[in-house]
DNA sequence: CCACTGACTACTT
DNA sequence: CAAGTAGCCAGTG
């Protein structure tokens, strides 16, 4: 049983559309924790790879990749561009652009965990 | 329980 | 825009 921190977090990034990201912070707080953004990263960290989530679509406040280069920058960097997302020169993504937000539609609904016992 | 650390953020120089 | 500082929350030893 997940808390619902984490489902919700969880079900926001897989929502994340392609050529799109949103920020640590952001996506904490959608996902009902403002402030939580370094809980966010250590989802990814350990739930990215179970999960199959699209982390690298999350990014930091300043539109920036916070992974340091050599050690995944470069991954994420590629796969963003990959879906249509551009970079500055100095490697930073407009995020007046590409920062998704979720219509007023968006229901965070975690009602998958009603099958638990 | 305390101390340390980290894929963070906001504010100030 | 870069660098320093303080606040933040949770996992780990």
């Amino acid at each position: 049983m997940l808390d619902i921190f984490t489902q919700r977090a969880l079900k926001v990034i897989k929502a994340i559309p392609e050529g799109r990201v949103l920020t640590y912070g952001r996506t904490a707080g959608l996902a009902g924790k403002p402030g939580g953004a370094r809980q966010v990263s250590r989802l990814l960290h350990s739930m990215s790879r179970k999960h199959d989530l699209p982390w690298h679509r999350v990014i930091n406040s300043q539109g920036r990749i916070s992974l340091k280069p050599s050690h995944g920058y470069e991954l994420q960097k590629a796969l963003l561009e990959d879906e249509g997302v551009e970079f500055s020169l100095s490697g930073r993504v407009d995020l007046s652009v590409y920062l998704w937000e979720p219509g007023p539609f968006w229901d965070i609904d975690v009602i998958g965990e009603s099958g638990s016992s």
